[in-house]
DNA sequence: ATCCTCCCCTAC
DNA sequence: TAAGGTAGGGGAGGAT
């Protein structure tokens, strides 16, 4: 199985893969882990053993939830409910809403509980925790534990970020807001569209803040009836001894201290007869998905918290009574899932949130307006959303602990201690004030990944490894989300100077944490991209990785897919092919339609345009059947997910023959199902042509284009000193290898700049708007050092793709040879390197930072080490070709990927590059590992042979310029490296290239 | 004045 | 043994 895919698969249904496979498993996993546990032989359980199992086949929710939108009448669920033996067996409906008015509530105000899913706060972050071992021996025994052989820490385990986050319930909970936008994305884009929060401010608003009871216990608990009234905690281990971390607890063992965040040896302390269940969260997406199924059913605003906890705002759906709202969504949710939840009502989100703290447990609350202050007077500041340690402890220290207090202080020392923002919090907090809106659609800001625990590396190579891991994995959440970032942040944990080992088994203990961030002017969520980057990032902390405890990887600056992108399922065969076709429409339309100018360069544009289109023609007349269409122009949108768009293929005469018969059989078979069996069809057709009219044996129709603009090029001047045709015995071999032999000597094509910028502009126009703005912000002039090139856009959004894609900064050779440019040029290579990736303090680095410039910018470049062949070369020169080299690498590598990822074969790649050195082992199936080593192939290539071989590397690109007609991608790839490659060559042959 | 980076804090 | 994540928001301080 693709690994790219299977990744993705279990990123996004992390934990339902495993259950699905064998649904009974879980049944088994848990009957085994209470058995295990001596839960199932419990003496004074009423249920025996055998009945228990029978109870988890019969318990299946299948059965007992019944059709989703059956609405059970009130006594059915009280029924039901009675039946989970909740606190509500005895109550009716009219008591359950009605049974935590706020006049009963003044005696809660000094219980202030967290709710059942709030996570702890980390004992490592708690600094008057007993942080460090004082037990030597317990510390030894940890370091014992290290050195042996486990296979759950990043010392043993190759495979830890992928299998770590499959078991982290904090995972579970952080991404889990995502998965919700996504399974509901109808619901919200639905009240999107409509009117939600319009006028708001002058109206009264019914907020509803609704939340499950201890979520992670009850979900585990409803098929162990017998366990409901008993102490029980979720948690991940069960050794008395250890250090795993009570994630929830059930309200009988609240009762006896027990508390989420606790060690399970100090749960069992307090309560020994502590029953511990493991996670399940599987169940836990499945009751998360019912109980926002039951909220988007009874109304459409609907704002998101956790799995099990969410605002509403009820003040417009038709029943003007919020309190029976409130009863009826609970009474359905507790059928529905056989898990209670409580409410909060009031007028806006602070206090129906508040309301919620005093309903728990299976209760609810109105706060009505005239309450408020009564309600706030006494209530601790720890209370209020938005205050925590750090908040209470300041405020404490200024003798403030109830909202009553912190109203006696001046919003204007509020600023001036806490700032505009929070100062404002405070003061309308603490007054019951909240302007906030309930939420429908919240828009993602950032997508990340992190891991402190188990983070144990032993050398560099284990830290990359993880560091690439954690890459894939943001890479296939930014995906999964639809989105691309621009900054990339990646934070490092490190072991404070003199932490020992921390008591808890493989925790991260006493750091520091750091952190480092880059933006880049093209969004991305490439994998190889993130890698490069994130690899460059965390070089500059040169930490020593034996100190690392956590790292962290998160992108911001998110912008979603181009929707047209997403349109066009870009990961397959046909999106490829219909993308190009769009290209070449696109392209023809813009011909026909412009004015007539008197340049060359767009002559040349115009006679191969035409020509395409001329052939496009004859293919027609060719292949007509009788109703004068081309059959060739397949239509697939009828038979696709996206029924409104119509994609047609670009028509066979558009295909390059030579290229299409290279590729795998299993491709042209897949593209000649597209084509309706016609290609090869049309493939013998052009082959026996072939033999019936050599001259033209090996010449594809894309050649012919390139015959036909032939006839526009320009000839090489011939006073110029080097002969580009002679001494380079070795032509490169290209597919269509009859290409070049026995020619008259090579001549160079005359592409102007601005015909190459008309390409790119039909090429990417989006791009070039974006970075037309993006300019202002990340100013690059790598054009400038490309001689007399005109600052046109296109040029433009050229140098700003490139700036993401060269090296961050220069090595010491270069920087030598910088210091001997004329200053202006110097300051325009190095204000090329943008400020945020040049580093400002040097001297404390061995290796990496070798020197600062007059303006204190240390450079370095971790990435390309070899570029400094280039260094015995003209100056000017050595810069120009270690930018194109990085493009060019970096662009092959990202095609490869892609290529990879889209399915195609590493055999599809290596036909396509088929002009490189590659040797056998490297074109292997170990090429899915080696996609650095291919880097390192052509660096070594383009090093070693780029100095006499231009022309070669030049035919390269005629050679990815014929393949266009298979792929948007590599016409790009020609439309990005060649303007680059010219200007390069212009540079230093004083004007091969007409520019 | 405004933006950016690097933190810190908070909630679940 | 154990799985101490994720995302949003804000402040300080520096750069422009």
């Amino acid at each position: 199985m693709d690994c790219v895919a299977a990744n993705k698969l279990l990123s996004w249904v992390p934990y339902q893969l495993e259950e699905l496979v064998n649904k009974t498993s879980k049944q088994q996993k848990l009957s085994s882990f209470f058995s295990h546990k001596g839960i199932l032989s419990l003496k004074n359980a009423e249920t025996p053993v055998n009945q228990n199992v029978k109870f988890d086949a019969e318990g299946s929710l299948s059965k007992d939830e019944g059709p989703k939108d059956t609405v059970l009448s009130a006594e059915d669920q009280v029924s039901e409910c009675r039946e989970l033996g909740s606190n509500v067996h005895d109550k009716t409906c009219e008591e359950i809403s009605t049974e935590a008015k706020f006049t009963d509530l003044e005696d809660e105000h000094s219980v202030v509980q967290a709710s059942d899913t709030s996570v702890h706060r980390p004992s490592y972050m708690d600094s008057s925790s007993c942080m460090y071992s004082k037990n030597c021996k317990e510390a030894s025994d940890i370091k014992c534990a290290r050195a042996s052989n486990q296979s759950h820490s990043t010392l043993t385990d190759p495979n830890f970020v992928e299998n770590y986050f499959r078991n982290s319930r904090l995972h579970f909970i952080g991404t889990w807001r995502n998965r919700y936008r996504k399974r509901f994305s109808n619901m919200l884009s639905e009240v999107k569209g409509g009117k939600a929060n319009i006028n708001s401010d002058m109206q009264k608003h019914a907020i509803i803040h609704i939340d499950m009871d201890c979520f992670f216990v009850s979900v585990i608990i409803r098929n162990y009836p017998e366990l409901i009234d008993k102490p029980v905690a979720v948690c991940h281990s069960d050794n008395p001894k250890g250090t795993a971390e009570i994630s929830s607890a059930n309200y009988p063992a609240r009762d006896y201290g027990v508390r989420a965040g606790m060690f399970v040896r100090d749960a069992k302390a307090r309560c020994p007869h502590l029953v511990i269940v493991p996670y399940d969260f599987e169940a836990y997406e499945e009751v998360a998905d019912q109980f926002y199924s039951i909220l988007h059913k009874h109304c459409n605003k609907v704002q998101a918290l956790s799995c099990d906890e969410a605002f509403l705002d009820v003040t417009e759906c038709g029943n003007n009574n919020p309190e029976q709202i409130a009863s009826m969504i609970r009474m359905e949710i507790a059928g529905t899932t056989r898990c209670t939840a409580s409410a909060g009502i009031a007028e806006n989100l602070l206090l129906a949130r508040l309301a919620t703290r005093s309903a728990k447990p299976n209760g609810q609350c109105f706060i009505p307006s005239e309450k408020v202050d009564d309600y706030l007077n006494s209530l601790p500041v720890k209370a209020l959303p938005g205050i925590g340690h750090a908040l209470e402890e300041k405020l404490k220290s200024r003798q403030v602990q109830t909202c009553g207090q912190l109203r006696m202080v001046s919003k204007e020392a509020l600023h001036k201690d806490f700032g505009t923002k929070i100062g404002d919090m405070l003061w309308n907090y603490c007054r019951g004030i909240d302007n906030r809106m309930v939420e429908v659609v919240q828009e993602t800001k950032s997508i990340g990944a992190e891991v402190n625990w188990g983070v144990r590396f032993d050398g560099s190579t284990d830290c990359e490894n993880f560091l690439m891991n954690l890459c894939k994995e943001v890479s296939l959440r930014l995906q999964g989300c639809g989105v691309q970032g621009r900054a990339i942040t990646v934070k490092v944990r490190k072991r404070k100077k003199g932490a020992e080992e921390p008591i808890k088994f493989m925790g991260c203990g006493d750091c520091e944490t750091m952190s480092r961030s880059m933006t880049i002017p093209v969004p991305t969520d490439n994998v190889v991209s993130l890698q490069r980057i994130t690899k460059q990032i965390f070089a500059s902390f040169h930490i020593d990785v034996k100190e690392i405890r956590g790292i962290g990887l998160q992108i911001s600056k998110l912008e979603s897919v181009d929707i047209s992108r997403q349109g066009h399922e870009e990961n397959t065969l046909e999106s490829w092919l219909t993308s190009s076709s769009e290209k070449i429409k696109t392209q023809c339309k813009r011909i026909s339609s412009s004015v007539k100018q008197d340049t060359g360069e767009v002559l040349v544009a115009d006679a191969e345009c035409q020509s395409k289109c001329r052939n496009y023609e004859h293919s027609k007349s060719i292949y007509t059947n009788g109703t004068g269409s081309c059959p060739s122009e397949i239509n697939l949108g009828s038979s696709r997910s996206h029924e409104n768009r119509t994609s047609t293929l670009p028509p066979l005469c558009y295909l390059d023959i030579d290229v299409v018969k290279s590729l795998p059989q299993e491709i042209i078979s897949e593209m000649n199902d597209m084509y309706k069996g016609e290609l090869c069809a049309f493939l013998e057709k052009h082959e026996e042509d072939g033999r019936g009219n050599a001259h033209l044996s090996t010449k594809s129709t894309a050649e012919e284009n390139d015959t036909i603009s032939a006839a526009s090029y320009q000839r090489v001047n011939c006073d110029t000193s080097i002969d580009m045709t002679v001494g380079h015995s070795d032509p490169v071999k290209l597919n269509s290898s009859a290409r070049n032999e026995g020619k008259q000597p090579l001549c160079y094509p005359a592409v102007s700049m601005s015909n190459l910028a008309f390409e790119s502009k039909v090429l990417n126009p989006e791009a070039n708007e974006f970075t037309a703005g993006s300019m202002t912000r990340t100013p690059c002039k790598v054009q400038s050092a490309h001689a007399s090139c005109s600052r046109s856009d296109d040029l433009q959004m050229r140098t700003t793709n490139l700036v993401d894609l060269m090296p961050n900064s220069l090595t010491q050779a270069d920087a030598s040879v910088l210091e001997q440019l004329p200053e202006d040029l110097k300051a325009d290579i190095i204000e090329s390197l943008p400020a945020h990736r040049a580093v400002n303090s040097v001297g404390n680095d061995p290796i990496g930072f070798v020197r600062a410039f007059p303006n204190n910018v240390g450079v370095q470049n971790l990435e390309y080490p070899k570029t400094h062949l280039w260094l015995e070369s003209p100056p000017k020169w050595v810069v120009m070709f270690q930018t194109s080299n990085c493009l060019i690498l970096n662009i092959i590598a990202e095609l490869y990927t892609k290529s990879r990822a889209n399915g195609l074969l590493s055999s599809t790649f290596q036909s396509m590059f088929s002009f490189l050195p590659l040797t056998s082992e490297s074109c292997s199936e170990e090429w899915d590992e080696t996609l650095s080593s291919l880097c390192e192939l052509l660096t070594q290539y383009v090093n070693l042979k780029i100095e006499s071989d231009i022309e070669e590397l030049y035919n390269c690109f005629c050679f990815l310029k014929r393949c266009s007609s298979m792929s948007h991608l590599l016409l790009e790839v020609y439309s990005n490296v060649l303007p680059l490659l010219q200007a390069s060559v212009s540079e230093n042959y004083g004007g091969i290239f007409k520019l």
